[in-house]
DNA sequence: ATTAGCACTACCCCCTAATGAGTGCTAATA
DNA sequence: TATTAGCACTCATTAGGGGGTAGTGCTAAT
């Protein structure tokens, strides 16, 4: 704690609002910070500054800046290390995301040569790609079943009491799962009862769909037939509990191989993270609901697992709707710039092809 | 190199066969490095060994082992380390898979609640398991394309000059990929090509059907029907390049946290092998091609990224055919005995669940 | 307001010595 | 003849000590 004395007495503490020299200083450590991941000192930064100023000035702004909570030392005579606040007042200051280098710009394409590819297979291309850039691990939710729009669904028989369920999303998934059925249904019924539904749904999200099922809205209708009566019972099973949500996730290992995570115990809660999925797939979800870039610094996680670490999303959109998000998890001292351009321009790949493969 | 005198002087060397006192040294080395993955000496040699002997004996004879390509010492005056030599003769000298403790075998149940679940995801909580349970890297190969049989193709009408291809085999797996025509067909039509390749084809392996449609022997019927003229049209797309073979990892991450790995640059090879999947996958078919299971042992392995490693693997199937294998990736040093009963119990549940769920 | 100077701190690196687990060889022993 | 005790030797690991260094806070001079 620094004591005021009649030298140096308020320094940028005045008003609580760093002035433009303490906000030079910081992010001059931050960025050099970034680089060497080694506790920056006042001799040092004097040196790489742009502005000229002594390290001993240097060292009176430092001490004010810790005592702000920007900064922190790891032991009495080393060098500061910033904070999760110091990388929010750093992420804050940067304008919107950079523009990627042309010679970054060239590997960023997806699906150059395979034809027929689904989405999911163009999610999977773009997780590994990012990973592959950015050296960390990275993240992407599937299509939220929920706002996706109906193509088309399919009703197969396949044995006695099994019917697969074909169901085909205008932003270009194919999802199957199979329900089990106690009474014997013939495929041309089935056929019928596929028909009912396409002509009923076509072009609704599945939200709604569930929703107009579940109200006997349609269930008044059918008291009369039949057919119609089946056909909201398989309905029900059909599009209820779409599966949960899921994410693809690549390069994990680039987290464990990293020289920002000292000790490997500091990965581990992350590496759990990973395996139990929900708490990164609501960041994902939180994600989706604002357009451009979002960034989560270590100790603003809600998750205990992920305040070692932040996480850069963007979400991934067709023509119609916000489909999903994919970012980028890696240590709280990552190159923000860069990486925030990265999953900015992936992210608008990702979209501008996958509304290529739309059937809108 | 230990020179000849008259004491000692035969040594276990005589016949090139390790006589019954040298075998017990050798499995009580492997056992405790297996258990302390650190270097053995004769001193502590001598106090865990059953029989009693003297520290010097013990010397003598792992002096022989090493000079038989057993045993290496790290430096001179270390304790010894078992050689992937030494490892396949310990495994070889296991007898058939223990039984895995009832405990144990509690654990390792499949899809115990959830209802019709895929293959796919049989096959993904059987690979998840097996990494919990080892606490190593787990893999999984997916039923291959060629030798599993049609149970049903579906073509689906998603836009003018797209297809949607269902392919549902007989051992429960579904597949979907679409297709791109030139001429846009009426989905009537297409229902009646899938209805004649389900005649001409169900219960068909893959293999199978693709060398049928590319020989003429259909084509020769066809000249008199535009249907059927079609049918081999569209059949050849939707029937060639089924997905190369595909598999699941799981507890990649066991990698490196394990204590047997001592330094990352040995892991290294071993994820990037994992990331080019080719080298892994051809161990997991080859394991295909005989029942039980199969021990792969450090240098054995054809891979040189895989030379640091051992992988032990086992095949599942259902009813009627072998469908992929399932492994553990781990140190040379792992405990096979343990890990090869799990694989092998595992393999055998992960075989029932798959076969219960079949349409045969 | 800034800076030079100074005393102080604590890590890091290198060197050394001590420790100890291990070996191979030889001679004694059962 | 096979086993073992003893001994000299090797070498990794550890602990301790000193010098160097990069850093700090404070004070006094500019």
């Amino acid at each position: 704690m620094r004591i005021k004395t009649g030298t140096g007495k308020k320094g940028v503490l005045e008003n609580l609002v760093l002035n433009e020299r303490a906000q030079l200083v910081l992010q001059s450590i931050i960025e050099n910070y970034i680089k060497s991941s080694e506790p920056i000192g006042s001799r040092t930064l004097s040196k790489s500054i742009a502005a000229t100023l002594s390290p001993a000035t240097i060292r009176n702004i430092m001490s004010d800046l810790a005592e702000l909570g920007y900064l922190i030392q790891t032991h009495t005579s080393a060098g500061r290390v910033p904070t999760d606040k110091a990388y929010r007042f750093y992420v804050n200051s940067l304008s919107s995301p950079a523009s990627v280098p042309e010679q970054i710009k060239q590997k960023i394409s997806l699906t150059s040569t395979e034809q027929g590819l689904q989405v999911e297979g163009i999610l999977a291309e773009a997780v590994r790609l990012l990973a592959d850039l950015t050296k960390f691990a990275c993240v992407v939710s599937t299509p939220k079943a929920s706002v996706s729009r109906l193509q088309r669904i399919e009703l197969i028989k396949i044995s006695e009491d099994r019917i697969l369920v074909i169901l085909v999303t205008k932003a270009g998934v194919v999802r199957d799962k199979i329900i089990f059925v106690k009474e014997s249904h013939s495929q041309e019924f089935l056929n019928s009862v596929a028909a009912f539904l396409n002509d009923e749904f076509e072009d609704h999200s599945m939200q709604e769909i569930r929703e107009q099922i579940h109200q006997s809205l349609v269930d008044d209708r059918n008291r009369y037939h039949d057919l119609l009566a089946h056909a909201v019972r398989l309905g029900k099973k059909a599009f209820e509990l779409n599966n949960p949500g899921e994410m693809l996730i690549d390069g994990q290992m680039n987290l464990l191989l990293d020289s920002h995570f000292h000790e490997q115990s500091s990965v581990r809660p992350i590496i759990d993270a990973f395996d139990q999925k929900n708490a990164i797939l609501k960041i994902l979800d939180d994600s989706m609901k604002h357009k451009g870039v979002h960034i989560f610094i270590g100790i603003e996680n809600d998750s205990k697992q992920l305040q070692g670490c932040s996480l850069i999303t963007a979400s991934y959109h067709n023509k119609q709707n916000v489909l999903g998000s994919i970012g980028v998890v890696g240590p709280t001292s990552m190159d923000y710039k860069s990486i925030i351009s990265m999953v900015d321009y992936t992210a608008k790949i990702l979209s501008k092809t996958i509304t290529e493969q739309s059937y809108d």
